[in-house]
DNA sequence: AGAAAAATGTACATATGTGTCGAAAATAAC
DNA sequence: GTTATTTTCGACACATATGTACATTTTTCT
């Protein structure tokens, strides 16, 4: 395991504490975020944290803080971005799942995870839940799907993804690939056209065989 | 906090230290089910519990077994129940989602976020997911889809599924029942009749407004 | 009622975690 | 090179958890 890498010539920063806290929860959780365990990963003395941070408390606040700003705000982005069609206005939305830049799935469910022992935690991601799923329904509703049609297929399109991650499944992209067409199909009423599926295949750097 | 009723006239059991880490593990999390805080629950010495429990793994194994026994024959059964139509065999599998007799979805969350940090329960909880999926698709087949088509049918209902349960929501009956038809006309492609519908609703004591 | 069994409780040994204090070391600033 | 700042570390005090041994109580059986 290899020190953090700071500019400084120091071996703990406060970015090296939160990225080991951040695998620690998506590996096992929670409860697993205990500074004397990540002191030894880090090879560190245990108290060195307390420079860094305040107490345990504040390194799990950090640790929401980084998930309330990657997470939400691009499913919103591509669910605004420029379509022709229905069908290519959810695969702007389908980038997120395949692409961990655009949303970290594994962060995800292990911040869902932690909600169900937090309640403050638990009122965030609810809320985060129900600003993602308005987004959706514009998006079905701008290309002219009456509203509950369009509640209904947002929930769809949302609650597959949010489900998939909790199968925490770790199928080839390939495999996932070959479903998209037909996930398309059932989230929009509509085929997608090739020329479309070709561009969201490059994007994504796959080649169908 | 009442006493764990037994037959017996002594005041703990084997059930009741069972029934006191299930609802622990459903309310807070594995990490939450420690021999401790449940003997404070249940007014006893925490040493007792070894009387019944070999030790702290022990309980958790029951636990476990607990939900293997409930939670996937029923998908099944219900998957494989009589209709007429596939609109109707659908609505047979969301009794499941509607019925927690047949199926209990906060315990199914617990369970799968413990699955975070135990890779043997993840395997546990995979192997689940491939039954379930399976069941399903063999629905969609038995109603003359295709099997491709069948397969990402059946993960799209069981996704969504698993992705509300992950959402942890409280939404009152009548607002899920609403969305119920737009469901089955998404996940089957056919509109349910009315008397198919009527049914359903009756058996679940709902009456739409 | 007396003996056996089942269940409970107290004391002890041990492990793992948190957070504070102050001394020591490493780095940066002058 | 000296000084100041930043970081690291060991010792301490405390809290919460597990599991064992053995004495005690409660219930059941005869």
């Amino acid at each position: 395991m290899d020190q953090a890498l700071n500019d400084t010539g120091w071996r703990g920063s406060q970015e090296g504490w939160l990225e080991a806290a951040y695998h620690s929860l998506l590996e096992s959780g929670v409860d697993s975020v205990k500074i004397l365990p990540l002191a030894k990963k880090l090879n560190l003395s245990r108290t060195s944290f307390y420079w860094f941070f305040k107490d345990r408390e504040e390194l799990l606040s950090a640790l929401v803080a980084r998930w309330r700003d990657k997470n939400t705000g691009n499913i919103i982005k591509q669910s605004e971005a420029y379509a022709e069609s229905l069908a290519e206005a959810m695969l702007n939305v389908f980038d997120c799942w395949l692409n961990t830049d655009l949303f970290d799935a594994k962060f995800e469910f292990a911040i869902r995870s932690w909600a169900l022992q937090s309640d403050e935690l638990l009122a965030e991601v609810q809320h985060a839940d129900q600003i993602r799923l308005e987004a959706l329904k514009r998006m079905f509703m701008r290309f002219g799907l009456p509203e509950t049609t369009s509640d209904v297929r947002a929930r769809t399109t949302y609650l597959v993804q949010i489900g998939y991650i909790s199968m925490q499944s770790r199928e080839d992209i390939a495999v996932r690939m070959k479903r998209i067409p037909e996930y398309i199909a059932i989230y929009t009423g509509e085929v997608p056209q090739q020329r479309e599926l070709d561009r969201f295949f490059s994007r994504h750097g796959y080649r169908p065989s």
